[in-house]
RNA sequence: GCCAUGGUGGCGGAAUGGUAUACGCGCGCGACUCAAAAUCGCGUUCUCGCAAGGGAUUGAGGGUUCGAGUCCCUCCCAUGGCACCA
């Protein structure tokens, strides 16, 4: 009578003798093939591991674990990205603090991460918010400072009235806060900032050379959102000063009709005819108040009111009148446009407000010229130009250059490229981040902390409760520290930074395990970066991925790192959805693995969510069928400690199939397909155990293709074998493509392109001999009814079709 | 509105232009058992037929091809992203 398999037990011994044996410790500097397999590193909350971890982190082990059975020297490192909103708001609710609480949550986390079975290589951690990993965060802050890349400006700042916190641009999508969704109001205040624009075309042209998926390459660039385009100069009418436009599409310029300014324009006070103040005042006191999702609300109608004022066009002269409306962005372009009947936002708005139009632009096919001309529709293509002076009769792409080149001859305009990507903000009014290492002479004037007091300690003597003013400020030992070490008067900033600027190079503390000396060691850096396999979520695509590259590309420019795109290779693990939702605490449906574990052991749970479907796919939980993958287990475990016998012959049809399941499981591996690798894992499986008695060299082969997505129960079988050392130390093995063929093939037999037999011949068999086989076959014979064949195709080993 | 991805049995899903529905779940029948669970065997897209076999079928409709889930066109639906960017 054999016995069941028992997950539990069986675990956690491969555990403690993984963890004994050091069998997941990399030497980074003996390392030949080195391959650098990284997932995002989680937030350390309070809360257990839920299945969407296991969902990510299962499966990304388990490609690692292939890696390296295919001979790489593959570094897996895991550790938390600690600081943040929510310790600090449970700090703020329980008054424990956030030191003390993420340090049992990363215990706690750490402990359960481990039961996952992940080949992680914990000799080399990160915890972001120790002064040991935030040092360097603020080095690179004084990095980014001493090569101007760092700046303090005022300005309006997306606020979070309920965080009570400043969000960069890519935190506030939509309006709304991405922690709590509150909505952002606008706020008026200091704040430091980053100069990622200036790196906008590196960012957009390297995204070319890297191995990601199209979707995030392309929200990338929508993100940084690069357009080609003219600034053109319309002088006020009887005044000094001037209005300059942004606009792609110069070749309407002499259709131009009048001419719109945001309100918070700084021309808007100078330009407004007394008359016309009242309601420009109004205008803009309203569009004050209103919160940018809902003056970016598509279905609001545009509005706009007339300041009185006039510009001249530079092209033909003419008067147009300057309005100020509210969808006009004032961060973008120069915060003012020209409009006119080619565009159809500027159509409609100029039809609410009766300001005349004409066109000049005609389409090239002639298509309702007449409706577009009398203005019944508006035509926004490009087209022909007529009424344009010497620009007439150009096509609107030829008029863009001419008429470009001409403004730029009457010093009127310029060909310019603008970006919609804006400066990363990254000042926090929060305690639980990296301070920043600037302070203030008397004067005010800020300046760094030179290296030498790194890392700047964040105070702990503050109160937590938000107040609108930064937590810090409180801190009596962060002032008594800067007047003792600067002077008399000298004050601290008391912001901290956004947590992307923590995770924004941590790919390179991981390498650099305690060294204090170099944020990377160069020789290290060249040797393991970019990362060969980066697997996380796909939310990150337009904050943390983006912040990364621009600060991989910034140290790369400081002389500091080789490289300078930080990950070669990125994949986006689906969702893991309950019902349909996205699983939340808030919501309720959160499904914890525990129990699954607990009963069927980590290699089950791990392969069910592997098994159901394509990793980046995701989908909705469910625990039928986790039954199904313990039988799987328990089936495999009795073949190979009932069935395997040294005299056991292998049959042809058994080579075969060992050998196309090879070669399946490293194809399908390779692409993160898990589930297909464990259906065909099924089928070797199946075809086994028809056999009676196995072959120990076949055993062991499927048991290495088992390792990646099974480690414990393939090293208990390993073990059981009679192999030496750890399943993880064998070879993955090849395939031998003459294998792949059996004897003996089935051919389909098709005629008019339908099934109506098959035969069974020689691999080698000819068309002829095949052909001969199926006319014997009385179903193929009825179909072809004594006609002779017009056609007669044959796949190879696969199918024959006759056509009568 | 624009862009992207997808739509296959009762369910999760599989399929280099070449036997659609692999693998698994579930379900049905049988074996073992006093009985049940577990396990094992057989069956399981729909439909007509005792059977042999026929017909239909990959969101809908057209097209290319000896042959289309796969390629092309039109449309419908779902999900994700972007959305006053001049």
């Amino acid at each position: 009578m054999n016995k069941p398999y028992e997950a539990s037990p069986v675990e956690s011994k491969w555990q403690q003798r993984w963890a004994d044996a050091q069998l997941y410790h990399t030497d980074l500097k003996k390392a030949k093939k080195p391959f650098y397999s990284l997932v995002m590193f989680p937030y350390p909350s309070g809360d257990k591991l839920h299945v969407g971890h296991w969902y990510n982190y299962a499966p990304a082990d388990s490609y690692a674990r292939f890696k390296r059975l295919q001979g790489y020297d593959v570094f897996s490192p895991m550790g938390y990205d600690a600081f943040g909103l929510p310790a600090e708001n449970y700090a703020i609710k329980t008054g424990i603090h956030p030191m003390q609480s993420i340090g049992e949550n990363t215990q706690t986390m750490t402990k359960q991460l481990s039961r996952i079975g992940c080949m992680y290589d914990w000799n080399r951690t990160v915890n972001t918010s120790t002064p040991e990993y935030y040092r360097w965060t603020q080095w690179v802050f004084l990095q980014m400072l001493k090569h101007g890349l760092a700046y303090k400006k005022d300005g309006n700042v997306n606020w979070c009235p309920k965080d009570q916190t400043v969000l960069a641009n890519e935190q506030a999508q939509d309006g709304v806060c991405d922690r709590c969704g509150t909505a952002v109001v606008q706020k008026p205040m200091t704040q430091w900032y980053w100069k990622i624009t200036e790196y906008a075309d590196r960012l957009l042209n390297g995204l070319e050379d890297l191995e990601w998926p199209e979707k995030t390459k392309l929200m990338q660039r929508n993100w940084i959102g690069k357009s080609e385009g003219a600034e053109v100069v319309f002088p006020v009418e009887a005044s000094a000063d001037a209005v300059t436009v942004f606009t792609t599409r110069v070749d309407t310029i002499y259709s131009a009709a009048f001419v719109v300014l945001a309100p918070e324009h700084p021309l808007v006070e100078k330009i407004t005819t007394k008359e016309q103040h009242k309601h420009v005042e109004h205008y803009r006191s309203e569009a004050r108040k209103k919160t940018d999702l809902q003056r970016t609300d598509l279905a609001g109608e545009k509005t706009g009111v007339f300041t009185g004022a006039y510009v001249i066009n530079p092209v033909n002269e003419e008067r147009l009148p300057i309005w100020i409306g509210d969808f006009v962005l004032a961060h973008y372009g120069h915060g003012a446009v020209f409009g006119d009947a080619h565009d159809e936002r500027d159509f409609v708005f100029a039809k609410k407000y009766d300001i005349p139009l004409k066109t000049t632009i005609k389409p090239a096919d002639g298509k309702n010229e007449d409706a577009i001309q009398n203005l019944e529709i508006c035509f926004s293509d490009d087209g022909i130009l007529y009424d344009s002076d010497k620009f007439s009769g150009l096509t609107s792409a030829e008029a863009r250059k001419k008429i470009t080149a001409w403004l730029e001859s009457l010093e009127s305009g310029r060909r310019v490229v603008q970006y919609r990507l804006r400066d990363w903000s990254i000042s926090r009014q929060r305690y639980w981040g990296a301070p920043i290492p600037v302070v203030y002479d008397p004067e005010g004037n800020p300046h760094p902390v030179p290296d030498e007091h790194l890392p700047w300690l964040l105070p702990t003597d503050v109160e937590f409760k938000p107040t609108g003013t930064a937590p810090l400020a409180q801190s009596k030992e962060l002032v008594e520290r800067t007047e003792k070490i600067f002077g008399k008067g000298w004050k601290p900033e008391v912001d901290t930074m956004d947590t992307f600027v923590c995770s924004s190079f941590y790919y390179l503390r991981y390498l650099a395990g305690d060294d204090l000396q170099h944020v990377i060691d160069p020789t290290t850096e060249k040797h393991w970066m970019p990362v060969s396999m980066y697997i996380g979520g796909a939310e990150h695509a337009c904050m943390h991925l983006i912040y990364a590259r621009f600060v991989m590309m910034a140290l790369h420019d400081f002389g500091f790192v080789k490289h300078d795109e930080p990950f070669k290779k990125l994949v986006h693990q689906g969702t893991i959805t309950n019902q349909g939702a996205k699983m939340s605490k808030s919501k309720g449906n959160v499904v914890s693995p525990d129990a699954f574990v607990e009963h069927h052991g980590s290699d089950v749970f791990r392969m069910y969510l592997m098994f159901m479907g394509p990793f980046t796919q995701g989908g909705d939980w469910s625990d039928t069928g986790i039954k199904g993958i313990d039988r799987f287990v328990q089936r495999i475990y009795k073949l190979c400690t009932t069935s395997v016998d040294a005299k056991a012959a292998t049959s042809s049809a058994v080579t075969t199939k060992l050998h196309a399941t090879i070669k399946k499981c490293t194809e399908d591996i390779e692409r993160l397909h898990f589930n297909t690798v464990i259906s065909a894992l099924m089928e070797l499986l199946n075809t086994l155990e028809g056999e009676g008695s196995v072959h120990p060299d076949v055993a062991k082969t499927l048991v290495v293709l088992l390792a990646p997505i099974a480690p414990h129960l393939s090293d208990e079988l390993w073990e059981a074998l009679g192999g030496k050392g750890f399943v993880l130390e064998q070879r993955w093995p090849a395939f031998d493509p003459a294998l792949l063929v059996a004897e003996s093939v089935v051919i389909a037999v098709q005629v008019n392109g339908k099934l109506r037999g098959q035969v069974t011949v020689p691999a080698e068999a000819s068309q002829e001999d095949v052909y001969a086989a199926a006319l014997e076959e009385e179903n193929v014979a009825k179909f072809i009814d004594g006609n002779e064949p017009k056609k007669v195709i044959y796949v190879r080993g696969r199918l024959l079709n006759i056509v009568v």
